[in-house]
Order: structure tokens, then sequence, then C-alpha cells
DNA sequence: GAAGACATCACACAATTGTGTGATACTGAT
DNA sequence: ATCAGTATCACACAATTGTGTGATGTCTTC
């Protein structure tokens, strides 16, 4: 029988070892690479052939939900679970629309994620048992209050605001850091509570941690 | 030769299992527990014999910080490694004095962490080198600025007056909430500023976090 | 029983944030 | 060529946050 060519990224070294470890124990799986980003991933999914990838959300140069999109759009047809300690039920709907096959926390056994691996292989959708609930949840939010469950597209300039909020820099700061008036930063922040539907700017920056977004 | 007796305690079974799996292909080591919290791993240690403990930073129940004092307490001769995600150098300190004998954060090697798990066995002192860095920065930074390094005290009022600061609410909600007047809530929050060393709340909710305060 | 930490509150004032409303200009997609 | 999205700015005003200063009662701990 051929073996399921699993590729692995996350930025933790640690956890690619134990990943690997865990995953080449099961005789239907191979590890056949290791990527510590996104961008990694993507340059070796150009090289070698791949069934399923296994992707951190949270990652430096590229998280897993841009991955996501990337592969989708050159590779659609590996399968692609996402790894996460993160249970933020709104992401999870952008997620499957991106084109993402499962969503595992990690702290699913290893037995679940062996069989989320040959389930996705199969082409069945996978999902920690927690998150169908959250999930659920947020599909059945009140849709007046702007929320679809959706994560909504932050722009560039958007997060470089949000970046320098988290920084604790005020409005004026943040204004000359970017060579801009007071009113431009006051603008996206008001753009941005709506589009992350939080209140101020708290709810923001803990926000745009969960979603990995700085 | 007896091979060194290791506990892990991690909130995600997949690092729990990962971790499992790469130790034991170590002939000089043994994995005798796992622990999903402190306060487990603090129970298997008053039933088993551990050398070793591998212990996650951020932790529901009870967190490596809070659990590493309690080992140093009951079981002095443990040795304590402290895993972490999280390169806040100002927790540092904080750890060490604490007793533990290492901080080695999840992107290491397996290599290194196997070499981490002997070297604390015969004593040593274990650290990540990007942390070295980090903490000689800590240490000698201006004193003045009332940040030695050390995480501060937080009491109970304050973590449960962050944790609502955190969920967006304003001071008069948050008063309202605790039964006090805005000002207390204004103290509080003054007082929390100069203890973590932050300009905001922004920050605040930001480093409670990194801490695993909330 | 004095010292120190904790939690509580007051009052005033400056600084900053958040909101309502409206406008201009550029860009890329249909 | 039009439209939607992005980025920019203005002005005004309300709400909230942050700061300076000082005070009181309680509870440990030494």
């Amino acid at each position: 029988m051929e073996k399921i060519k699993v590729l692995i990224a996350d930025d933790h070294q640690i956890m690619l070892d134990g990943l690997r470890a865990i995953l080449n124990k099961d005789k239907s799986i191979q590890v056949v690479g290791k990527a510590s980003n996104g961008l990694e991933a993507l340059e070796f999914l150009k090289k070698e052939v791949v069934d399923v990838i296994l992707l951190d959300l949270q990652m430096p140069v590229m998280d897993g939900l841009e991955t996501t999109m990337h592969i989708k759009k050159s590779f659609p047809e590996v399968k692609i679970i996402m790894l996460t300690t993160n249970d933020e039920g709104s992401i999870i709907t952008s997620l499957f629309k991106a084109g993402a096959t499962g969503y595992l926390l990690k702290n699913a056994s290893k037995e679940y994620l062996i069989k989320g691996i040959k389930d996705a292989h199969e082409g069945k959708k996978v999902i920690s048992s927690h998150l169908t609930e959250k999930m659920i949840e947020s599909l059945t939010q009140d849709p007046k209050k702007g929320n679809d469950g959706t994560k909504p597209i932050i722009t560039k300039r958007e997060i470089e605001v949000i970046k320098l909020i988290a920084q604790e820099y005020t409005t004026q700061e943040i204004a000359d850091q970017l060579f801009v008036s007071t009113n431009t930063v006051a603008t996206h922040k008001r753009n941005l509570f709506v589009k992350m539907d939080v209140k101020n700017s708290v709810g923001m920056v803990k926000k745009a941690v969960d979603w990995g977004l700085i």
C-alpha cells in the first residue's frame, strides 16, 4: 500500500520533531518534509508530492490562513489540516472557506491526529469535537451583529496600525510614525473596531493576537 | 545504568505524545508519567520518584511558575525544566528564583532538549541560547525603571480587574460588577501599570496574556 | 504593636480615545 | 466607465482613560 505523504509546518522545532516521531510509528503514514513557516511549506510543495499537510495556524512569515489560500490556489489536491492551540470559533469558518480540510486542537490525542490524517486523505472533513460546538455557535449567531463567523479581511495598513497600538503607542505617536494625520489613524481604528467586532483597542489587540495577525 | 526518570506536564495532548516519542528514543531517558497541568504533576510526584520534570509555562489550573514553587517546596531534589513558546525576558529571573533548573523554548531542537535533560539531571542550569541574551538584557536594565526583570506579584483582585479589562469592559462597568467605586478600579489599574511596567490597558492585557495571568 | 501590603475611596484635571458625519483621491476589477 | 475598496483628512464632541495626591480600615507578619 502506498503511504500517505505528510508535510509538517510548525514554527516550533520540538513540535516538528514530536509530530514526526508520532506519525512515523504509523505504517501507513510517511513524513516527507518539515517547514517552519508557510512560505517554506509552499516551497516544499513546488518540489515534492504531498498528500496531507499539517499546518500550524500561528506562524511567523506566513500564517496558516494565508498559507491555506496560497496552497489551494496552486495545489488544490493537497489536503490541509490546521493545527492550533486557539479555539476562537470565529476563525474556523474562514479556514474552511479558504479550503482547509481539517481543524484540530493541539490537545487532541495522537490517535485522533492519525485518524484525522487518514480521514483527510480520503477527502473527509476533520474537526476537533470541542470545536464543533463553537462552530455551530458562531454559525447560528445573530447576523445583525455583523459577525457571520468569518474572519474579515484586514489590510496591510490596518495591520501596521494594530501592531503599533499593541506596542502601546498613542494615536498621535502612530500618526507621526506613519506620516499621516491623527484623523487617519483614528479612522483606521474605527474601521477595525467594526470589522473585528470589538469595542476598544484592548479587545482589538487581544483578538489580533488570537487570530495570529501580529 | 539507571535511566533518568522524566515527568512531562503540558496541557496539549499532542505535545505530550510528541515529547514522549522523542524522549523514549534515548536509551538513558525514561518517561515515567504525563500530566496536563501543574496540579496533576504535583499529585504524580507524591506517588512516584522523578528526576527531571518538563513543565509547560502556560497551563490552566496551575501554571508553570506556581507549580515550580510548589514542587521546590515539597520535592526540592527534583530538577525542573520550563518549556515555553514565550520569550518574554522578564519572567525568566522569576522562574530561576522560584527554583527552576532550566528554561527552554519550544523551538529548540530535540537534540538540545535531550542534552538539556541530561545536563539538568547533573545539576547544571539549562537555558535556550536565544534567551541568554534577553536575560542579560533584563538584568542590566536601568533599575530606576522599576523593572529588575522579576515578574511582580499581582494580587487576586488585580487579576479580576485585568480579566474584566481584557473583556472590553469600561472602568464604570468593572466597578459595577465588583461592587466598588470607579476610583477603586482606577487605582487598581494605576498600580498595575507601575507593577507591570506598561503604559496603558492595551500593554497590560498583552503582558498579562504573555505571563499566563489570564 | 509597628510595618507593610492590600483594598477601598475622593476629587480634580489633563490626555487620549472613540464616534458621528462627510469628503477627496487612487486603484483594481468588472 | 463604473464601482467597491483603500487610504487619506477635517471638525466637533462625548466618553473614557490616565495621573497626581492624599486618605482610611483591615490583615498579616515580624
